[in-house]
DNA sequence: TAGGCTAAAATTGTTGACAATCTTGAAAAA
DNA sequence: TTTTTCAAGATTGTCAACAATTTTAGCCTA
């Protein structure tokens, strides 16, 4: 299991870290996709990574848990939420909803400089396709959409997306198309930037639901496929 | 300071209450503002009205934290959140985007029988405020609209929408109009429902959008009037 | 009397031990 | 061989004691 970063970026002098820090580590895992759903999450191993007590890891779990990321059974532990195709349903629908009602406040204050920006954002998420970095590329493509939420001058609406970005990471490692996803949103995101700049209200609304649907098709609610599943099973009887 | 029911309701068998009980209690005081922003919650004082532990009081200290419901200082406790003006703006611009989306989702699969609900729910509010009970009025008030946003469907939106009303309750506390609220939403919600009786989506949303603006718009932000700074102060130069 | 200093009290933060529960593995029975 | 049972180990939940910090109260001085 690999969770957060290499232990040789801890150094700087005796950062005791937060529960809030044991938080975004584990949530920056989920949204690349190095946690899977399902997966256990001892107090143990976690004091271990972060170099934390107990106390610590245990309120993160907390927090982890209000934000829909882990789920907490009692005496059984955390395993990382798994969210239901009903669940799915209700967070691409809550992000049409959001995203659509933040993007037309940003589009009446957009500056020149936001555009170059995610303009800017937009070459790193190319770079990181063609360098085949998929964990990279899927962050990028999460944080696209929420720097372009950020943009609309609402804490409260940013950190609620957030959110809902985080889950839409543990649905498509759940139920998302296996080749990953460079068919999924190459030049959607270039084009919404585009009709952004043009203040295309209309285009830049219908291309984002477009684009969240186009997401949301793509998974696949039905029991897993059976090599898939095979190898699920071998790999359990091997270690069992 | 009363926080929660008289403890008389507790006697049901050792149910040792849980911290999102505790939350619970919590949430609705300030719901029905009988706990004013900036009011001081010690560790100690909530064990004993709750009856659990520290730790229990704790984690719901951390849960209150992340909804903004109270604000934690390191060594210093916990206070009931004060609310800035610029969260205040947010967190309307917030609820007028959420509720008008919800609105419109709603709108298209009301039946009568969540009609009929509604209208039964204004009656309860009509009366509390007959009686002048104004806690209660002042709670169903903000239940009023999680009815209505439950009715469309999405757990998460709703979920997010609670939040918000807790925060608006806050914020009311702090900068709402003087004399409580009578002139505030008394006929709003029953025009409201009959919008979407007769399934009116342009006055629905015009009206729910007009209700939020109306109390926002209501808010005074400025120094709070001598006199009741007067009174603030001397209050605590009493007790202090 | 006002201001500042110090010690006592109160409150919060952290840790570790212990209790409760679940999981694992092996032995015994069918 | 398969299933059941039970005990040992591992993991989580709870609590109380202790440490760190803040707040309060009294005292002294100017």
């Amino acid at each position: 299991m690999v969770i957060g970063t290499a232990p040789s970026d801890a150094p700087l002098r005796d950062a005791p870290l937060s529960e809030e820090d044991v938080c975004a580590r584990v949530r920056d895992s989920v949204l690349e996709q190095r946690l899977a759903p399902g997966t256990k999450l001892t107090e143990e191993s976690l004091c271990g990574v972060f170099g934390v007590g107990r106390t610590t890891v245990r309120r993160a779990f907390l927090l982890l848990k209000r934000d829909n990321i882990i789920e907490l059974q009692k005496n059984r532990g955390a395993v990382v939420a798994s969210p239901s195709p009903e669940e799915a349903r209700q967070v691409f629908e809550s992000r049409v909803l959001v995203e659509t009602a933040l993007l037309e406040a940003t589009i009446k204050t957009i500056r020149p400089y936001d555009v170059d920006r995610l303009r800017s954002h937009l070459l790193d998420e190319k770079s990181a396709l063609e360098n085949a970095d998929i964990a990279r590329w899927i962050r990028l493509t999460g944080e696209f959409h929420l720097r372009l939420a950020k943009l609309a001058g609402n804490d409260i609406m940013y950190a609620f997306l957030k959110q809902l970005v985080f889950q839409t990471s543990l649905i498509v490692a759940l139920y998302g198309p296996n080749g990953a996803g460079p068919n999924c949103s190459g030049e959607d995101h270039k084009k919404l930037v585009d009709a952004l700049e043009q203040s295309d209200r209309e285009m830049a609304s219908r291309l984002l639901i477009e684009h969240l649907n186009m997401i949301e098709a793509q998974l696949e609610f039905a029991p897993k496929k059976p090599f898939s599943d095979l190898q699920t099973i071998f790999a359990e009887a091997r270690t069992a």
